[in-house]
DNA sequence: GTCTATATAATGATAGAC
DNA sequence: GTCTATCATTATATAGAC
């Protein structure tokens, strides 16, 4: 699983313009967002003149759905590789982050900007999930939950989440989520360890919730103003 | 706990024309993203001029800085009313999100376009939530744990993470974390679950990576091209 | 404090040569 | 395929009247 070459956004006269732009572009979207790059600075970072980027890719909008299906193809190839390799776990999605670090930055932005491909990129990573976690259920690796579905939903947002505020977990922690896999290691220990053994000591408030009904939770929000 | 009116981004003639275009700005902000929101926008929805808006701030710069600052001074006047309300737990910052849900909104934003007071704004939020957790453990009613800050940091992550990422958890589960707290519920009830009895069925996961050591990793690293 | 009118710079996109 | 030169639009910010 230690392989892989990522695509630096670096000069590289030896791949196509075209796919330089695109790479160039990933890069600057997830670093400065899409509004926040102008096509100047994607045909500057690419080493080509900004019509260029234009002839290719019609306008930015669509430079960006080039760039959005390009990124969906690859984590897709990315968790593809992964789930026959071996058996998923939880941090699979961060295990494989340190592959292509400007891939997941974009991501990232994505998650954020609301790209127009973004939600059924996240609807499969969150439907995989669902799949992934039912056979964990079934070996007996994970807990069995009352609402599965609700359940992949949050350890998927959770994560997901962490990639995009990696930058406040680089400066809380020291570690960086897109980066080497020795510092996600760092990341993934109290997380293992609340996945282990939970977060509270007892279970006073599942039972104070559960007692909780709609109603007076509806009443609550209707004292509001 | 359940009252406080919000401050709708509505026409208010009522108020002062500064801070109408401020929390028209906020709305904006959070809404369309600081690049994607220009001057004229923030004069209209404030029902002024653009120069009006440059008179009170001096520039857009400016104006996301006052911002900033007043999303930081209510967020923080919330936490303390909730503190010292009664025993904080972690549903809390979630608790009185509906409060202020544009200032959230903005506050999520903040979070991955990196508004220059953000970073002292999620420090204030995991350092109290240091304290928090440590009082937790003290009266017992949170596990202790070997490494409480990164602990912290994780659960604090997971949340804002999860504002940040609001639109996904509206669309995948149905649940407005910004929104009423009859939904906030629908999300915390597997976060629930996860906390109180963990995710996985045994300890493999923790003892399988704790036999790990830097050195594997490093040298897995090392192999990437 | 608030406006209209405008200066100036940067943006996305086009035209046409090579 | 790739460039230079340029257009049209929008952006932030300013000047000065009321």
């Amino acid at each position: 699983m230690c392989s892989v070459q990522a695509t630096p956004p670096v000069l590289r006269p030896d791949v196509t313009a075209r796919a330089r732009i695109r790479d160039a572009a990933i890069t600057l979207f997830g670093d400065r967002g899409f509004d926040g790059t102008g096509m100047r600075a994607i045909a500057a970072a690419a080493g080509v003149s900004p019509a260029l980027v234009v002839h290719h890719f019609g306008s930015k909008a669509g430079l960006r759905q080039v760039c959005d299906e390009h990124v969906a193809a690859v984590v897709r190839a990315t968790k593809q590789e992964a789930m026959t390799a071996g058996p998923p776990d939880p941090l699979e999605l961060l295990r494989t982050a340190d592959e292509t670090q400007p891939l997941l930055r974009y991501v990232a932005r994505m998650l954020v900007d609301g790209s127009p491909g973004v939600e059924a990129l996240v609807d499969t990573i969150v439907a995989d999930a669902v799949d992934y976690m039912e056979e964990g259920v079934e070996a007996g690796t994970l807990r069995p939950s009352e609402m599965p579905y609700e359940r992949a939903v949050l350890l998927c947002i959770w994560q997901l989440g962490s990639i995009a505020l990696h930058s406040h977990v680089k400066r809380l922690m020291g570690v960086d989520l897109l980066g080497d896999r020795a510092a996600i290691l760092k990341w993934g220990r109290p997380a293992l360890e609340v996945f282990t053994h939970g977060l509270f000591a007892d279970d006073r408030w599942e039972k104070a919730v559960a007692g909780l009904d709609e109603d007076q939770l509806k009443d609550c929000n209707d004292r509001r103003s």
